[in-house]
DNA sequence: ATCCATTTGGAATGGACATTCCATGTTGAC
DNA sequence: GTCAACATGGAATGTCCATTCCAAATGGAT
């Protein structure tokens, strides 16, 4: 059909060969964000798959890497040579160094981070503190939560028809993730405390086939423990997360959940709580689908 | 020293083909360094070198390795199948697994977890994969956040008049306590996201002496991106947080972070974020406090 | 010194792999 | 609407690789 002259293709070709790869994984992933936007849509399917799982390129094969990117391996091998290596296998080579380096200086990296922590920016040492705290709050969270009591926790809700979500102030952002899974899991649910007045009259609808689950932290939000009080007074089962065995909301459940957020510096973050409320979530979820 | 009988070795080569081999590389070592002493010439070479070059062993072909540790590919393949693996290819998925999990520590943990899973309820799994997932997180957030980075980000939401915050879906709750929080510490602040519809409305009044700080993560709520692009056009700086440097958000902002949530069973808790969230927020009161 | 058991080297083999090629789809310009 | 340029899927291909096999070598026992 189309006459190429004998000299075209192979100019070409030669050209973009001669274009020189990245030579390190950092150089590769610079590359590869700068030119997103110009690449066609699988290739862009590619390099999203590439930065978000660089382990799975490292080690996979070209089959497997395909299935796991819904692309097919000619597809790898093109992206390869868009970035100018010779082919998928060059690329990888990248991948590999790239763990290779990580692994050895992983240890490291940790001590320099402990042992200049002086010459480090104060915002630097914040961070540091907080995945450090959240760290220690997740190891409390599972020592400190007994297994049967969760079982029996999930047993309730999971048994609830709706699950009337509680929370206010600092513990508002749990129940809000969960009420957001829970639609995702086709949970029914009701959260509470979003507009001020209309709560109670959402939880006068509540029965006793329904359930509550209720979170609240120190400073107490005297208003959750009220409505807590008055679902439990009506036959109305209570799951409970609190910070402290003398929370108002402990005496009035069936079950409760203490959770110690470790601080830094007076400040805490939810990072143990949010693990709690995605393990009871999905947990609920997957009582009632296995029926 | 010990007497074998003419008939033991054929049955001890029979049992030990089936003795299931290693599974993780703690393991293997201990077998190796175990037998070294009744192990012959050549394969007390490949172990040698396997323990001293881990790394060649993962990456490596048989013929590689086989040249660097001056034996016969084949030799490697007997020592694999003197460990009680089927061929080289297995033991190599052992020197590869290690690699992978060096990255994060807690992948032993996890796995100590899930070896004596079958024993436990499943929602007691469930609570176990997310605390694991959640350290997990914490880890890749320490490794991937640059300092630098993160002070740039610091620096410019500190100066800002109102920090803006848009966050939708799943993103939200981490906005929801950024909010709280910098109620809290009296930074002026303005939640985006909460009711649909007057979004826009407190977004055109932001000026460039505000920022503005966006939380999205895949499936990206195309609102927020949209939302950030406008705000970044008219001059107000933007930084983020995402869980892809594809995220739409990355590119039109002046500080983006990714952070990676671990998942159990494809449902992700948001404990990293919070971790970050707060060191954030807390920053950023920290360095207005400091004038 | 001879023999047997075991180990070792190296070629042969069969399978898996990256890569290439071509037909089909898709996009955008005129 | 048509055409060209480019992107894509999927089968074909040839290379490389792990593995096997067998002959040679080694080492110890008698």
């Amino acid at each position: 059909m189309t006459v190429l002259l004998p000299s075209d293709r192979p100019d070409m070709t030669e050209i973009v060969a001669k274009v020189s790869p990245p030579q390190d994984f950092d150089a590769l992933r610079s590359v590869i964000l700068e030119r997103k936007g110009e690449l066609p849509k699988r290739l862009t399917q590619v390099a999203a798959y590439a930065l978000d799982h660089p382990d799975e390129i490292a080690f996979g094969t070209a089959a497997s890497i395909a299935i796991s990117a819904n692309v097919q391996p000619s597809t790898l091998v093109r992206f390869a040579q868009h970035f100018g290596f010779e082919g998928f296998s060059g690329l990888q080579l990248l991948f590999r160094a790239r763990l290779r380096e990580r692994t050895s200086s992983y240890e490291d990296r940790l001590r320099t981070l402990e042992q200049d922590g002086q010459a480090l920016a104060e915002s630097t040492n914040i961070f540091n503190g907080f995945t450090a705290a959240a760290h220690r709050s997740i190891d409390t969270l599972s020592a400190a939560v007994d297994p049967a009591a969760f079982e029996r926790a999930v047993d309730i809700l999971a048994a609830a028809d709706t699950i009337y979500l509680i929370a206010k102030r600092r513990s508002y952002p749990i129940s809000s993730y969960m009420a957001y899974a829970f639609g995702k899991l086709k949970v029914r649910c009701q959260l509470v405390g979003t507009a001020a007045g209309i709560d109670d009259d959402l939880l006068a609808m509540a029965s006793p086939r329904d359930a509550a689950f209720a979170v609240s932290f120190s400073p107490y939000a005297s208003e959750s423990a009220v409505q807590a009080r008055n679902l439990a007074a009506r036959g109305i089962n209570v799951v409970s997360l609190t910070d402290s065995a003398f929370s108002p909301l402990a005496e009035c459940s069936k079950e409760w959940f203490e959770v110690v957020e470790a601080d830094h510096a007076g400040f805490r973050s939810l990072s143990a709580s949010m693990a709690f409320a995605m393990a009871l979530t999905v947990s609920i979820a997957e009582k009632r689908r296995r029926g």
